[in-house]
DNA sequence: TCTGGGGTCCTAGGACCC
DNA sequence: TCTGGGGTCCTAGGACCC
C-alpha cells in the first residue's frame, strides 16, 4: 500500500503575517523585502500579478511600486518565526508525523487516514489554519515528498482545487505532465533546468520518459531520485526527529562597501557574537569555522577569499573565537579593494551535553593579539553597533 | 546611492597512507 | 631509470532548497 505524504505550504508566508496585523494591506499588491531592503522576498498575488519577481532589487522596482500603490514592509523575522510555531502546532493537532522543513513548509505523513477521509481532514486542517492563525495554506499530497510538493503547486495554480490537491484525484496524471514545466518540479533548480531544455526536455512529461542513467549522468543521484519520485517510488524519508545542524552561519552585506581592516574587524566581532548566540541557542559548541570577506558582485568587484580554522576544543565563546579569527582577517584582507560582506560560518557542532576533555592543552596562541587584550576594542564595538544600527535599522519599515 | 541570509547534499580531485 | 592499486580523508565548487 502506498504512502500518503502530505506537504502543507502557507501561502506568501511573509506577505500573510504581516497582513494578520496589518489588514489595509489586504487586496492590495503587497511585498515584503530582505535584511538591508535590498530585495523583494515575499509576494502577494496581486504584486505576483503586476510582474514583480522574487529576488528583484527593491531600487529598481520602487518607482513602479509607488505608482501602484504596494505596501511595503522590511522583514519582521521575530514575527514570521512565531507565526510560523502557531501554524505547526496547528498542524500537529491532527496529524502525528509531522517533519517541519521550513518556517512555512511542513511535510506530513497521513499514511494512517483511511482513504476515504483523506481530503476530508486535509480540507479540515486547511480551515483550522485559517481560524486559528490567520494564514492561508496550500495542501497537497501524494506517495512522495515530489509527487506532494508538485500536487500543492497545482492546488495554488488552479482555483479549482480551491487550496488542497491530491495526486489520486487527478485523473490521467502522466498526460497532465507534458503540460508542466520541468522547472515547476522540487528540486530542479535554474541550471538543471537549462542543461534539459538544452537535450529537448521541456515538460515533467518529457524528463519522465527519459532513461535513468541519462538523468543520473547529467545531474546526480539526487535527479535520478527525483526523476524515481514522480514515478511514485519513495526516496526522500519524511524525517520525524529534527536532525542536529551542521552548519551555524552569521553573514551581513554591509550598507556600504568599506575598505579599511579595522571595519571589517569590527564587523566580524558583531557576527561571532551573533552566530555565537544562535550556537547557544542550539546548544552547540564549535570546534571549527570559515571565515570570509567578499567584494560585491553586483559591481564587478566579486572577489572572494576565506580561511578554514580549527579551535583545539569545542567552543561557543565569543572572544575565544574572535582570537582566533583576527590574525586570518589580516592575512585574507588587501587594501586595494572594496569589500561588500563578510561573515563566519561554524562547522563541526558538537551538542554541548557531549563535551570531551581534551587532556593535553595548550595555551591558545592568539590571546596575544593585542586587540584583545587592551579595551580599545569595546569601545570600537560599542561605536560600530551604533552605526550598524542606525544604518541597518533606521529604515522606514512601511511604505503606502 | 540602493542587489538577502541561511541551509543541505554530491562530486571530483589532491594528499596521504599502506 | 623504471614506478601499482586501493583506501580514506579533506576541500572546493556546484547544484539544490527555503
Amino acid at each position: 500500500m502506498s504512502r500518503k505524504i502530505g506537504i502543507i505550504d502557507c501561502n506568501n508566508f511573509y506577505v500573510s503575517c504581516e497582513r494578520v496585523f496589518n489588514p489595509i494591506s489586504i487586496g492590495k499588491p503587497t511585498v515584503v523585502l530582505s535584511n538591508n531592503d535590498g530585495c523583494v522576498i515575499a509576494r502577494s498575488q496581486e504584486a505576483k500579478d503586476l510582474g514583480i519577481k522574487m529576488g528583484e532589487p527593491f531600487f529598481q522596482k520602487r518607482e513602479f511600486m509607488d505608482q501602484h500603490r504596494f505596501c511595503v514592509y522590511s522583514s519582521n523575522y521575530n514575527l514570521y518565526g512565531d507565526m510560523s510555531d502557531r501554524v505547526m502546532s496547528v498542524i500537529k493537532e491532527y496529524a502525528n508525523e509531522v517533519e517541519v522543513y521550513s518556517i512555512d513548509e511542513a511535510f506530513v505523513d497521513f499514511s494512517n487516514i483511511q482513504d476515504e477521509k483523506l481530503m476530508e481532514t486535509l480540507i479540515h486542517i486547511k480551515s483550522e489554519v485559517q481560524r486559528k492563525v490567520g494564514i492561508p495554506v496550500s495542501i497537497g499530497v501524494g506517495p512522495n515528498k515530489t509527487l506532494a510538493k508538485l500536487t500543492s503547486h497545482m492546488a495554488k495554480s488552479e482555483v479549482g482545487y480551491k487550496g488542497v490537491c491530491s495526486y489520486w484525484e487527478l485523473v490521467n496524471f502522466r498526460n497532465m505532465m507534458y503540460k508542466v514545466d520541468i522547472s515547476e518540479v522540487w528540486g530542479i533548480g535554474r541550471k538543471w533546468t537549462k542543461k534539459l531544455r538544452s537535450y529537448g526536455v521541456d515538460s515533467v512529461g518529457q524528463f519522465m520518459n527519459m532513461n535513468d542513467m541519462i538523468v543520473k549522468k547529467l545531474m546526480n543521484i539526487n535527479g535520478l531520485r527525483t526523476k524515481l519520485e514522480l514515478g511514485e517510488m519513495y526516496c526522500y524519508p519524511v524525517q520525524l526527529k529534527s536532525k542536529l545542524k551542521k552548519n551555524i552561519a552569521s553573514t551581513r552585506s554591509f550598507g556600504a562597501d568599506l575598505t579599511q581592516i579595522e571595519q571589517l574587524q569590527e564587523a566580524m566581532y558583531h557576527y561571532i557574537q551573533n552566530g555565537v548566540k544562535k550556537l547557544k541557542e542550539n546548544e552547540v559548541s564549535t570546534s571549527r569555522c570559515t571565515i570570509f570577506l567578499a567584494g560585491n558582485k553586483h559591481k564587478n568587484q566579486g572577489h572572494y577569499t576565506s580561511k578554514s580554522i580549527t579551535f583545539q576544543e569545542p567552543t561557543q565563546n565569543t572572544d575565544e573565537i574572535w582570537s582566533q579569527v583576527c590574525p586570518y582577517m589580516v592575512e585574507l584582507y588587501s587594501n586595494d579593494k572594496k569589500y561588500k560582506k563578510c561573515g563566519i560560518i561554524f562547522n563541526e557542532l558538537t551538542p554541548d551535553n557531549v563535551k570531551q576533555i581534551t587532556l593535553f592543552t595548550e595555551p591558545l596562541e592568539s590571546f596575544e593579539v593585542p586587540v584583545n587584550v587592551d579595551k580599545k576594542w569595546e569601545m570600537k564595538q560599542e561605536y560600530i553597533t551604533q552605526k550598524y544600527t542606525t544604518s541597518w535599522e533606521d529604515i522606514p519599515s512601511v511604505f503606502v
